[in-house]
DNA sequence: ACGAACTGTAAATGTTTTGTAAAGCGGCGC
DNA sequence: GCGCCGCTTTACAAAACATTTACAGTTCGT
């Protein structure tokens, strides 16, 4: 699902927008101040950005100078209110990609909104999704809700061992045997270790498992 | 972003046109007489120069031939009160690439910074950015918050060979054979001492890396 | 040829991961 | 519902891994 900061002091409008974002299927989040803005935009790495132009902490102005300093290309519109001087050379010189003056429609937000990801997204690399997670095989990048999750090496490959072998019962031995190798013979209360581990950091709720399941006196089953 | 430097002893100006520059997007920098107008407009190295023909210290027109004779290429633009003499001839002569006489509009010194900066540099001037760091790639110069950072010959290569490769799992062997090539076999942890050097000089907090990030058990990423 | 700077390595230190053990829970067969 | 057996959970210490510092050999420029 694609991820949509929304970087405005004014808690209304936040509001409006997220319940806006989230009847078009986007998955809003927000900053009510530049800095910590600019900190969600690098961190939760989303989709697009709309950014007031005039912030607490950091400018939306220097928001975007800085973060195309730094070779974020996250799409920018920028929201700016009826009085704030905008003119394209400005937008163009911060690096924004489109604004729209408040106060704007849902509809012409959304369209410009789909017309920006349209033209920005053009490539597809390998990104495998389940549930609400997403795992960046290239980029070694695991996102639970958007946000990363950090996986040690073995929870790592043993998630890559799932993602490749779905839907079918597993059993300790051979689990250890692919993702361990042979070479090692630890116990096979490990695997239920680590499965544990995967629980905590990718299940909605590791209490009552939906993708990492048992199968009783086998071993576990992935379920995408 | 770029920088200019302004050298002049008034120190109303001074702050006027710091403004004035910040307004416009540049990072203005400043000097009160000419030596060390001089000595920054060397260590500095920016983009553009604004300097007084008058100053304490070593004259504007001193400074500017002492920096065409130390082969310094940096387009100056020179202020001069009413009273001056300036033709031409002599702006030619101390190497000065344009002039402006006091009291003058915002509106004209910027389009005259403007003109002068689009003429004098080249396109070909390979400029990268992350963060607060820009690494002219022609000239082997990386700035650090405007601050020249001297990087030893491995520390530069193995920097380039990051920004050559953002936000990709970088193995320890890989970048080995990248940047120390097949022939050399130096020690994995070496390439962790460089990394630590360059975390030491780029980073704005070396104990908490933002840009060269560690991969436990698996090598490095850089996020630019 | 001298001193300064660079570089790879090693040793000490700090951090994260990982396998295991032990205690508690829960499903399953009866 | 009972009890067994296997699964889950927690905690932890050893191992693996990363960082830091120091240093000696080398290179480089003057």
């Amino acid at each position: 699902m694609q991820k949509i900061l929304v970087i405005d002091d004014d808690e209304n409008l936040r509001e409006t927008l997220g319940l806006m974002l989230e009847r078009e299927n986007f998955l809003p989040f927000f900053a009510s101040d530049g800095n910590s803005g600019y900190d969600q935009a690098i961190s939760l790495k989303p989709q697009l950005l709309l950014v007031d132009l005039k912030l607490p902490g950091m400018s939306g102005i220097d928001l975007c100078k800085n973060l195309r300093a730094g070779r974020v290309q996250t799409p920018i519109i920028v929201l700016s209110a009826i009085g704030d001087e905008v003119d394209k050379v400005l937008l163009l010189e911060i690096g924004a990609d489109d604004y729209i003056v408040k106060p704007f429609g849902t509809r012409e937000l959304i369209a410009r909104i789909r017309a920006l990801l349209r033209r920005t997204t053009p490539e597809t690399s390998k990104v495998i999704r389940f549930a609400n997670a997403e795992v960046d095989v290239e980029r070694r990048i695991v996102l639970n809700r958007g946000v990363e999750v950090k996986l040690a090496p073995a929870e790592y490959n043993l998630l890559i061992f799932f993602l490749h072998n779905p839907d079918r019962p597993l059993t300790r031995d051979l689990i250890l045997n692919s993702v361990w190798g042979y070479e090692s013979y630890p116990n096979t209360r490990t695997v239920d270790a680590h499965v544990v581990r995967l629980r905590q950091k990718l299940e909605p709720d590791a209490a009552v498992p939906r993708h990492f399941l048992t199968i009783h006196g086998v071993g576990y089953r992935f379920l995408p």
